[in-house]
DNA sequence: CATTGTTTACAAGCTT
DNA sequence: AAGCTTGTAAACAATG
């Protein structure tokens, strides 16, 4: 039921960047192309926030499009007059957003060289006069093989020799790979006429959080191994010959670490998750390239590079520290060389800190952003703008990193200092110098669960909270909107006789862990013996069936006030494993 | 003159 | 704490 609706909840601000509002209506063009006022229009239409203050929010989006690389200016054709010239996305920009889903982006797009030669190479295909190859085809970016992740995977079995029962790993995991390559992953996930990727009935796609939680889950997880191979892998892979290795088998090659790592929390989870991920993201990365089809003629024209490009660009040129992320590993380019140009000379950069932020960071935080101000003359600084500060009512996309749980907010930090497992972070230390690495990629982990969580929640409310505009004028409406729904897609069969299945799911060590005298904190005996911490995993299956409805649901579980995690780690991280 | 685009500055949230 | 990303405000240039 739509629910009330009405106006009150109306004007909330929508989970969505300007970046990804942006991105939303090129895509949903029929051509991938929209005039500025197209767009207007389309996130207005949609997004009932955006009915307002508009020359706010309009000269940001204007500024989102010149500043970005990823939007780039096509020249009108000739059965499309009009004022500007009409945005496109950038060729390559396809994988901006992890999953399709726009609640999170990657990494800052940039055009790679930023030579004008190298963007031609892309500009050429897209605007070419006789499209030599209609269509289709040349538009991915060459070295993305569509099938380099995908290969890697299913070669990573003939590697392991293992020193660990790498059987019983692929055992478990290999459920949720087939989850992962489902049938959703062919579906266009983009609605009609409607928000894009929110979910909805009968659409055939796992809700756009599930993605964006899974996504932040393989990042940190690449860390996370990374953290732990890394070193080890490098020196292997310069010395032995440059074959793939799939970075899960790697793991397995490692005879110190193993032991230790294998007694991290969520491990199981995190192998599976990483796994799932590679191989979704092969099949979504090769429906990306074919589904692009642009065509579209006359130039393009050349893209300048202001100031503060340039200075970010020379900035980026530093001494590159080596990254071993699972995607450089499978690419088998991680020490991205590096070097060059010690650029000096630019420092002058005195941002006042002023501020002395970091105040305490009480759980919840409400909005309330800076208002102080005030200090008298300041002339110093001669440019007096930006004077009006106190009505800044600047909204952002950031979410913060509070999981609501019941009715009560916990702050990631809380969450993460309960649960950090010194002990074994120790343990490591005495067999390795990456042992801080591999804590804070842990604690990543943690950070991005929370913070994922943190967005489910936020959409959830938007979700519940927003009356959408369904077929709204302009766009094709409700004819398309109906063939939509009534496919129903199995939409959670709501079997799953909750979590008990996990227990031997739960690998092993577990156990051992606890013997670590310190690290028993309390932690209240709750589930009792119940191994804690891949309790995720285990329910996540089931979790996964009706999931949107489990987070507020408070009652069931009265959280023992030390297992902040355990309670929180329950939706997100099962909620994540689902995709 | 109103839009459409570019750029520079800054503040503040988030990541490393 | 340094560095990166977003959201705003503004000054201007270019167009129609
Ligand atoms: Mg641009």
């Amino acid at each position: 039921m739509p629910r009330p609706g009405r106006d009150s909840y109306g004007d909330q601000k929508p989970p969505y960047s300007y970046i990804a509002l942006t991105a939303m209506a090129i895509q949903s063009s029929p051509d991938k192309m929209m005039s500025l006022s197209e767009i207007y229009k389309y996130i207005m239409d949609r997004f009932p926030f955006y009915r307002k203050n508009t020359q706010r929010w309009q000269n940001s989006l204007r500024h989102n499009l010149s500043f970005n690389d990823c939007f780039m200016k096509v020249p009108r054709r000739a059965d499309r007059p009009g004022k500007g010239s009409l945005w496109t996305l950038h060729p390559t920009c396809g994988q901006m957003f992890e999953n399709g889903s726009f609640l999170r982006r990657r990494k800052r797009f940039k055009v790679a060289g930023c030579d004008e030669e190298h963007d031609a190479e892309f500009t050429r295909p897209f605007v070419s006069e006789d499209s030599p190859h209609q269509g289709i085809r040349r538009y991915g970016p060459a070295h993305v093989s569509p099938s380099a992740a995908e290969h890697a995977f299913l070669g990573m079995s003939k590697h392991h020799h293992a020193m660990i029962d790498t059987n019983k790993i692929a055992a478990m995991i290999q459920p949720n790979i087939m989850a992962a390559a489902g049938p959703w992953i062919a579906q266009q996930s983009h609605s009609p006429n409607g928000v894009p990727f929110l979910p909805r009935p009968g659409f055939a796609m796992p809700p756009p959080h599930a993605l964006a939680a899974s996504a932040y889950f393989r990042s940190a997880i690449a860390e996370y191994q990374a953290a732990l191979a890394g070193s080890i892998l490098a020196k292997h892979r310069q010395q032995v010959s440059p074959t793939q290795v799939h970075p899960i088998s790697a793991l397995t090659m490692l005879p110190a670490a193993n032991a230790s790592m294998m007694t991290l929390p969520h491990l199981s989870a995190i192998k599976s998750l990483a796994q799932a991920s590679e191989a979704r993201d092969a099949i979504v990365k090769h429906n990306l390239l074919n589904n692009r089809r642009l065509n579209m003629q006359h130039e393009v024209q050349d893209l300048t590079i202001g100031k503060r490009r340039e200075k970010e660009e020379d900035k980026k040129m530093k001494k590159s520290t080596v990254s071993f992320s699972i995607d450089n590993i499978m690419k088998g380019s991680f020490s991205k060389e590096a070097d060059s140009t010690q650029k000096d000379t630019c420092h002058g950069s005195n941002n006042t800190p002023s501020s002395e932020s970091t105040s305490p960071r009480k759980n919840y935080a409400t909005e309330k952003r800076s208002k102080k101000r005030s200090l008298s003359p300041d002339s110093t600084t001669s440019t007096p703008k930006r004077m009006n500060m106190e009505e800044d009512r600047r909204h952002s996309a950031f979410s913060g990193t509070n999981v609501m749980h019941g009715e009560q907010a916990f702050d990631f930090r809380d969450i993460w200092s309960q649960n950090k497992p010194t002990n074994q972070i120790n343990e490591i230390a005495s067999i390795s110098p990456d042992a801080k690495q591999v804590s804070s990629a842990l604690e990543n982990l943690y950070r991005y669960a929370a913070h994922a969580c943190n967005r489910m929640q936020l959409e959830k409310s938007y979700r519940e909270n927003t009356t959408l505009p369904i077929s709204h004028s302009s766009f094709s409406s409700t004819s398309t909107m109906e063939e939509c729904s009534p496919k129903p897609f199995p939409s959670s069969p709501k079997e799953q006789p909750t979590s008990s299945s996990s227990e031997d799911d739960s690998p092993m060590s577990y156990r051992r862990i606890n013997s670590d005298e310190k690290r028993k904190r309390t932690r209240g005996m709750d589930s009792s013996g119940k191994d804690n911490p891949m309790a995720s995993t285990s329910d996540s299956e089931s979790a996964n069936s009706r999931e949107t409805e489990h987070y507020y649901q408070t009652k069931s579980r009265s959280l023992p006030e030390n297992s902040l995690f355990k309670a929180e780690t329950t939706s997100p991280v099962s909620t994540m494993i689902a995709a």
